[in-house]
DNA sequence: CTGAAAGCGCTTACAG
DNA sequence: CTGAAAGCGCTTACAG
């Protein structure tokens, strides 16, 4: 079927293209009524535009970019990546701007940065998991290409991620359980984030009386498996644990079950999932809504690509309290 | 700084720019020493073509697209999805090629893909979870929009999956343990794949001597549990189970369990992922290399793309053994 | 082997 | 309120 192009309406209607193209977009310099026969007419034959044509004359590609750094197999255990991906989409859809997803190994992201930026391929990126010293918003910068930090908001010399409540919530708790001795199985701490939520675990637990062990690992079960069981050989009286994720729950359960103890002890994750869901025990966690927070992100970067960038709302996590919620 | 376009090498280097496009594109047209010259500046400047600019000249938009079509909570749920996600982007990526992704809710798929086809956002599409009469390919067909059925390839009248030797894989196991009596839960059976499957399944059982029911679940945990609790009530003697996905997988334990069956039956999957490798007792299950098989799939679609459709390489699942493996 | 020119489908000053 | 025209950055017959 032939294209249908503005010409093909300009001409059945007996109108400039330049006109057809005002009554498109909105824009004055048409009439009310030659603005509804052009709509119409478009809406008739399923006039688009045409996104490469737009894109080279306005400058402006109708697409936003995210990098997701870690291997295909980590993020595909973390549930968390998918809802964040589908709210993020969804947020970006209902503005027309298109979603440029690529998984590029440990390295490889500045460049593909780079490519984008040259090619107009992207007119913002998003940024997530913040390393310290992290190279990207510098380049970013420098390339003069925008960019959000998901779930992030810029103080004077960085970036924070505001987890006190999410943090209270967690300790809080954990405390009116009865713990008084806590480890905590944090994230790796070259993520900005892992050493602010570290940071805030330390100052809950002092304002709670808790004693507090912090322990490293990488986001994995198997991971979380072997510093919890070398935990409780230590000290065979840890009463709960905080897992930074969920893949690390459960291997912080199956650590515990290792031992006997896996109802004695109380786990708690920091991100909801299926898998905390089904565990067994099921693991009480934090439901931090990824798919509200990626539309929530996908409107900021929007607001800043149209020039002025909006505040995040707060967010608005929430603990769903499961079986491994055992007192003290 | 000053964009750098084919017009600013052609301009430093005293040529026409269509000289530097034959360059830059490998076409002849242009003698060795030229060709040396102007990439050797492209890549001095940091030239990349824009991609409006490219697909607008070009008619093409060196991209294409892949509709997630459920719920974002269920995607989230089966990791699957995000190896497959991540296995056609590494594939897409290494040819140029772009992805974009979208999530939509049921019933708003044939929409998007004419969008996508009369913007020109795209040059063809993916498809997964083929339905019976499924309305996409004859939509797709008459936009002539192309597109590849991940995992399917085309026989006279429709689709098929050859899912032969993953269904042998699975029933033989289960044989060699000495099952004799197998609760298959199925997808929906709305999905083409899911009723070859259960064909498939019917005559290994046969081939095998085991005595098969066959039940329908929505691919979720809760709808398995739901399921195998019936089929445990109804009869006890249930042996070995065989599950369409993952989470049903898990909702199929925790139903055994609830019987304190759970180390009695045998249970297997026909996707592999974390929930089945940390589950407890953790999961037998089909290992189907999404990754890969995604990979494979962008290939395919790309061969499609520049004129003749390569055959798909046979799959390559694998059975991992795991504690579900019981004998009967 | 190289260059001048038209064209892809839009947008947008500018003149009427 | 409307139209003629240039321009976005490429590609590609066509003529030399």
């Amino acid at each position: 079927m032939p294209r249908v192009t503005i010409e093909v309406l300009a001409e059945r209607l007996g109108l400039s293209t330049a006109s057809v193209s005002y009554a498109l977009n909105g824009l004055p310099g048409v009439s009310a009524t030659t603005r509804t026969r052009v709509l119409e007419l478009a809406d008739e034959l399923g006039w688009r535009p045409n996104v490469g044509a737009r894109a080279l004359s306005r400058a402006r590609a109708d697409a936003v970019g995210l990098l997701l750094p870690r291997g295909a197999e980590d993020v595909g255990a973390e549930p968390y990546y998918m809802a964040l991906l589908a709210g993020i989409e969804s947020g970006l859809a209902e503005a027309g701007t298109a979603l440029m997803l690529r998984f590029v190994p440990d390295g490889a992201d500045l460049a593909v940065y780079r490519e984008w930026h040259a090619e107009h391929r992207v007119d913002g990126v998003f940024l997530t998991d913040l390393r310290i010293g992290d190279p990207r918003p510098a380049l970013l910068d420098r390339l003069g290409l925008p960019y959000l930090v998901h779930s992030g908001h810029r103080i004077a010399d960085g970036w924070r991620f505001g987890q006190e409540l999410e943090t209270s919530l967690l300790i809080d708790h954990l405390a009116g359980l009865g713990h008084r001795t806590l480890l905590h199985v944090a994230g790796p701490q070259t993520l900005v984030h892992e050493q602010e939520r570290i940071q805030e675990v330390r100052r809950a637990c002092v304002a709670a009386g808790i004693a507090l062990t912090t322990v490293e690992a990488d986001y994995t079960h198997e991971g979380a498996a072997e510093v919890v069981r070398a935990a409780v050989q230590r000290g065979p009286d840890v009463s709960a644990v905080l897992c930074g994720n969920d893949p690390m729950a459960i291997g912080c359960v199956r650590a515990l079950r290792e031992a006997g103890r896996e109802h004695r002890v109380a786990v708690v994750s920091w991100d909801d999932s299926v898998l905390c869901e089904t565990s067994f025990p099921s693991i009480t966690a934090l439901q931090r809504q990824p798919y509200e927070t990626g539309r929530e992100s996908a409107r900021l970067l929007l607001s800043g690509l149209s020039g002025s960038w909006r505040e995040p709302e707060p967010s608005s996590a929430r603990l769903v309290i499961r079986e491994t919620s055992v007192p003290a």
